[in-house]
RNA sequence: GGAGGGGUUCCCGAGUGGCCAAAGGGAACAGACUGUAAAUCUGUCGGCUCCGCCUUCGGAGGUUCGAAUCCUCCCCCCUCCA
């Protein structure tokens, strides 16, 4: 077993806050001295089956603690998940059922093994516990914690201060959470930096169970390929680790120099020396920017699809956006018909625009090229014959076969 | 329970009877420039059979030649008091 500095050095890399340190090295020992692995925790939303690179920050982390021997619990809230949303974003959540509570999970753990070893790790529920809890038990939770302890937390101080809506079954999320700790009996949790008022929620319940309090580890938050906000689904700016080969090659190869770094520090599985090195040739200019980026985008390619798709997708990425050429897998559109076609109408029926008045935006704004040739006139006819290529913007392509 | 403020197009936010498909900002999309970079610049940004027409301003009615703007009822949110 690697010695407690090791154990530290691979548990701290990347982190934001561990609280305490001092803990950490103690349960650590015990552990050592037991034999005793520790429990971490780590919860995940039930509605999202739908894994981004952002997530896998934090399993990456999971997963050097089950490198070093340790138990992982990969805690689902279900039940927290049939509540409603915690974040105040906006719309509520709908309340999941069992059955899609259950194929939810089955596709969380086809993603996350991609990166966890199924073997090691011990899927968890929270409903499990907290469907036994009864009203009584809630309000003995409740009373544990004052009003004034929940404003604390930055996102409701904000909307308090600025009189937005926060509803009162928000303020049982930190609760619960916290009970789940209680429940797992966890020795360390783990989160984004945005959970950690939840995070230290366990600690004081923990407390207040007569448990040891948990170490809690935040990563940071990883941002979204515009740079600025979190990845995040709802903002669309996330690379899904189900994605194609392609589009997870391709949007990695498109963001901003300073954030492929962060990416590297964040998901790469190159040491740190590696990172440095590479950074320094970048800006002594001995490796162009986007070599360096391309290195990336192979090996998170390759981290989800495996290295040959991983080889595809670059040569595809080279061919049609380097040379200009067509990808291999252009959708196609059967058409029936007799008589020449508005085009605005054809990119509708293609799929490639959402309407009419778009499409005639998009042959306005000459982004839309049949056969390699611009398109310049909005009224143009299409005259139904053998199958055509339609290119639309830089990436949306689709070939039209008439019939 | 009482008093006041508010719900506008993807988001924020102007607009208080016609000049409003609705200012401004953001996001997004397209074009230029490039490394599909980023940044920047330009343009677009409800729909349609597109030089015109149709449907939008919490919901339902009403007044008016004409309403996002006025009236009535309803739903929701916020603040203060209780």
């Amino acid at each position: 077993m690697a010695s407690i500095e090791e154990q530290l050095e691979l548990i701290e890399r990347g982190a934001v806050d561990c609280i305490s340190r001092e803990e950490l090295i103690k349960k650590l020992k015990r552990s050592q001295e037991t034999g005793i692995p520790l429990k971490i925790k780590a919860g995940f939303d039930p509605t999202a089956p739908d894994l981004h690179l952002g997530h896998t920050v934090l399993l990456q982390k999971l997963k050097h603690f089950q490198d070093l021997g340790h138990d992982i619990y990969f805690l689902i809230g279900d039940f927290t998940g049939m509540i409603g949303d915690p974040t105040g974003k906006s719309e509520t959540r709908k309340a999941l059922t069992v059955e899609q509570v259950a194929e939810n999970a089955e596709s969380y753990k086809e993603q996350v093994f991609k990166i966890l070893d199924p073997e090691k790790t011990q899927v968890a529920f929270n409903s499990t516990w907290l469907s036994k809890l009864t009203s009584i038990d809630m309000i003995k939770l409740a009373s544990q914690l004052t009003v004034a302890r929940m404003l604390e937390r930055d996102d409701f101080h904000n909307r308090f201060e600025s009189g937005k809506p926060i509803s009162i079954h928000e303020f049982l999320y930190p609760l619960i959470q916290g009970y789940d700790s209680v429940a797992l009996q966890a020795d360390v949790e783990l989160g984004g930096t945005d959970q950690l008022f939840n995070l230290l929620m366990g600690r004081d319940l923990q407390r207040s169970h007569g448990q040891e309090p948990q170490v809690v580890l935040t990563m940071p938050l990883l941002e979204g390929l515009d740079g600025v906000n979190k990845m995040s689904k709802s903002l669309g700016n996330y690379i899904g680790i189900t994605e194609s080969a392609d589009n997870i090659y391709g949007k990695v190869l498109s963001v901003s120099d300073d954030l492929m770094f962060r990416y590297f520090d964040l998901l790469s599985d190159l040491s740190n020396s590696e990172i440095a090195d590479l950074r320094e040739k970048v800006e002594t200019n001995a490796l162009h920017p986007k070599e360096v980026k391309k290195q990336l985008a192979r090996e998170l390619t390759a981290r989800f699809h495996g290295a040959d798709a991983a080889k595809t997708a670059e040569e595809n990425f080279e061919k049609v956006f380097q040379k200009g050429g067509v990808p291999d897998d252009v959708p196609e559109f059967r058409c029936v018909a007799t008589e020449p076609l508005a085009l605005p109408q054809l990119l509708v029926d293609a799929g490639l625009v959402k309407s009419t008045s778009d499409g005639r935006r998009m042959i306005q704004q000459s982004a839309v090229s049949i056969d390699g040739e611009k398109v310049a006139d909005v009224n143009s006819l299409i005259t139904p014959s053998g199958e055509i290529l339609i290119k639309v913007g830089k990436r949306r392509f689709g070939k039209v076969i008439f019939s």
